[in-house]
DNA sequence: TGACCCCTACAATGCGGTAG
DNA sequence: CTACCGCATTGTAGGGGTCA
């Protein structure tokens, strides 16, 4: 076993000049959010400090500072998280200042239909400081409150003209954790940001990331928004935020251990030295954090562990995530003695643990995320971390030349640099998934009757030119417009016109959403444990009971690693000589290019190929059939997995085929 | 005689490409 | 993504030689 071992010295921030009225001494970002953002120079600003710098903590001070100055007229700010558990968490912090915070998510949100929307504005207007997730906001910026349902006519919400006045009623907005969105995400935030921008012009947004995006940050400069970039400075004095690290890296082969799985266990078994090393931490009052980049490693790590080692485990991963959960945090962490986590370990909650085993995770930022949850008011700690071959050489490569045995903190992140690759961010697919994204929100304004409602989106039309990809959807879908009214069928033939008017409709939805579809089932696992989760991952990843009536499966064991189970899906998003489409199914390539890439444009114009075939003869508007077609193609560059509805799965339990899962 | 080096053959490992 | 293949590189055991 090959390994790599050096000492990082510890991570300290260093005070500034400033002290506040509470009497804190604030670190140099924080005094951004101490001021009047009123009266911020810029409209953008993106804080880059570590994990624990107390970012969290100074997401108040604009509110803060107005209370201080005796101000008149409070300040009202937004904070958006990827995460529903960090939004709790941020509530906590929050609230021990004396702030008044409402979390909205989900569950936090109890009425249903029309008065979902009077809800959310309400609980906004009662607040200084709301917290949210992204999902959220992009359902009520695309009007999904407003839009009325079935046997609805309009929906006037109270106080809530349209989604505009929530914006209205905030200062600042931050987005925290923002490295974690994908190229479509950002798009969704930057328009939110543009739009609200052209109305009021007023609101202050603040990026807060360990890791900038620099690409982003680019981004907004070609579109002509200089944003400033506040970085917290590091230092040998000042408060400790993480101890000394001492970090052995470990070669693994991607042929043999596979995973730090491997590395620890050999034959069912964990190996003695490692039982050795946890047993020693364990007497030692220590706890223990195992981070895996695979959810099912850590399923079987938990089995393992409990029937080797006599300690308290606790398993926090995606599949605990919508568990019934009484107990609190605190009281949990205080019992255990071993964490198993996954990559969920990278946001938000902090555990106090000194030894770490971990999987390096697929980029740069994943490591840093991970690392910086270790040690944290600590003196000392220690980490075990796998690395494939080609990351454990780049990194010998440039430890070779510095040739010390302890770093100090900034040519630790110079060599981690060095080492890791880091995410690909396409730049250019941002301003395509814009133009789309303000095509939605504009043309979701269009149903409601408001005269304000038009006011405001003609000012939001200016926007209109800066994207031009905008008018590839104005255009088709005044297309589709034309044979929605087309009741005779001079146009087209009836069952390919609502083939296509269905097809449209799931594709105009995806926007509605922010992340991906995907199936959710309720799971049972560990003697009756209920949680809910991804049924196409379930399925590959264990062996399981499916009971179709109640959408329930039970977890028998997991896997020792990933099988095709579900073979394919079935989806109304894509059009294709059968409707709906089948992906994958008996073709596997087209399977495994859908489940591994992020853009799946190819897929969808080599379906739409044979639709043209087979359902050009039903066309009467040969014109518009040539024309619609353009349209559609040019669809391709913003097919991502976000775009497909899932119908149905299709699943092969071995020689009997079977698609009906749902 | 043992320490050391060189060489060779074969094994092990790694890498890039490809198909499913 | 994973398995597989071919090819390239690296690692290693062991033979053989030299030299002190």
């Amino acid at each position: 076993m090959e390994s790599l071992k050096f000492r990082v010295s510890k991570k300290c921030l260093p005070f500034g000049d400033k002290v506040i009225k509470q009497g804190f001494r604030l670190h140099k970002f924080q005094e951004i959010f101490y001021s009047d953002v009123a009266e911020l120079e810029k409209d953008v600003y993106f804080i880059v400090a570590p994990t624990g710098a107390g970012k969290t903590f100074s997401f108040a001070f604009p509110i803060l500072y107005a209370k201080d100055n005796n101000y008149l007229t409070s300040r009202r700010g937004l904070i958006v998280v990827p995460t529903n558990a960090l939004a709790e968490d941020i509530e906590k912090t929050l609230k021990e200042q004396g702030i008044k915070v409402e979390t909205i998510t989900g569950k936090t949100l109890t009425k249903k239909g029309k008065e979902r929307g009077e809800e959310l504005i309400e609980k906004l207007k009662n607040c200084e400081i709301a917290v949210t997730n992204p999902d959220i906001l992009n359902y009520m910026i695309n009007s999904g409150y407003h839009l009325p349902r079935k046997n609805e006519k309009f929906r006037h919400l109270k106080g809530f003209p349209d989604w505009s006045a929530f914006f209205n009623a905030l200062d600042y907005v931050i987005f925290d954790e923002y490295h974690l969105y994908d190229e479509e995400q950002i798009a969704n935030i930057l328009i939110w940001f543009l739009m609200t921008k052209e109305l009021f012009g007023k609101i202050k947004w603040f990026f807060v990331s360990a890791t900038p995006e620099e690409n982003l940050i680019e981004f907004l400069n070609e579109n002509g928004i200089t944003p400033e970039i506040i970085e917290q400075p590091l230092s040998n004095e000042g408060r400790v935020i993480q101890g000394e690290m001492e970090i052995e890296f470990i070669k693994i082969s991607k042929r043999i251990e596979r995973s730090l799985f491997g590395h620890l266990i050999e034959d069912g078994r964990l190996k003695e030295n490692i039982k050795d090393i946890i047993e020693k931490a364990i007497s030692n009052n220590e706890k223990i954090l195992i981070i895996f980049n695979s959810l099912r490693d850590a399923m079987r790590m938990k089995y393992i562990i409990e029937n080797e080692i006599d300690a308290e485990v606790w398993v926090n991963t995606g599949l605990q995530t919508r568990e019934e959960n009484n107990n609190n945090l605190d009281e949990i962490l205080s019992k255990t003695d071993i964490i198993i986590t996954t990559s969920k370990a990278e946001v938000g909650v902090n555990y106090p643990v000194s030894l770490c085993f971990m999987d390096s995770g697929l980029y740069l930022r994943n490591f840093m995320q991970r690392i910086g949850r270790v040690g944290r008011g600590m003196e000392k700690c220690k980490i075990y971390c796998t690395v494939i071959t080609k990351i454990f050489n780049n990194l010998e490569k440039h430890f070779n030349k510095i040739k010390k045995e302890k770093l100090n903190y900034y040519e630790f992140v110079d060599l981690m640099k060095k080492a890791f690759e880091d995410r690909e961010f396409k730049k250019d697919k941002v301003p395509k998934f814009c133009g789309a994204v303000l095509w939605s929100v504009l043309n979701s304004m269009e149903e409601y009757d408001k005269k304000l409602t038009y006011q405001r989106k003609e000012k939001l039309e200016t926007l209109r030119d800066k994207f031009p990809y905008y008018w590839v959807f104005y255009h088709l879908n005044e297309k589709i417009k034309r044979i929605e009214e087309d009741e005779d069928e001079e146009i087209v033939d009836e069952d390919v016109r609502e083939e296509l008017l269905k097809w449209w409709r799931s594709f105009k939805n995806s926007f509605i959403r922010f992340r991906g579809d995907s199936v959710i089932w309720k799971v049972i696992y560990e003697d009756g444990k209920e949680t809910e989760y991804d049924l196409l991952w379930i399925l590959d990843n264990a062996f399981v009971e499916v009971n179709k009536e109640n959408r329930t499966v039970i977890i028998r064991d997991f896997r020792e690693k990933r099988e095709c189970v579900v073979r394919g899906i079935i989806t109304f998003s894509l059009l294709d000589k059968d409707y709906p489409s089948t992906i994958g199914g008996i073709d596997k390539g087209e399977w495994f290019k859908f489940l591994y890439s992020d853009y799946i444009g190819d897929i969808f114009l080599q379906k739409f190929e044979s639709w043209k075939i087979y359902k050009e003869k039903y066309f009467e508007d040969e014109t518009l059939f040539e024309e619609l077609v353009k349209d559609i193609e040019l669809l391709a560059p913003i097919y991502s997995k976000k775009r497909i509805e899932i119908f149905d799965l299709v699943v092969d339990y071995g020689e009997v085929w079977c698609d009906d899962i749902l």
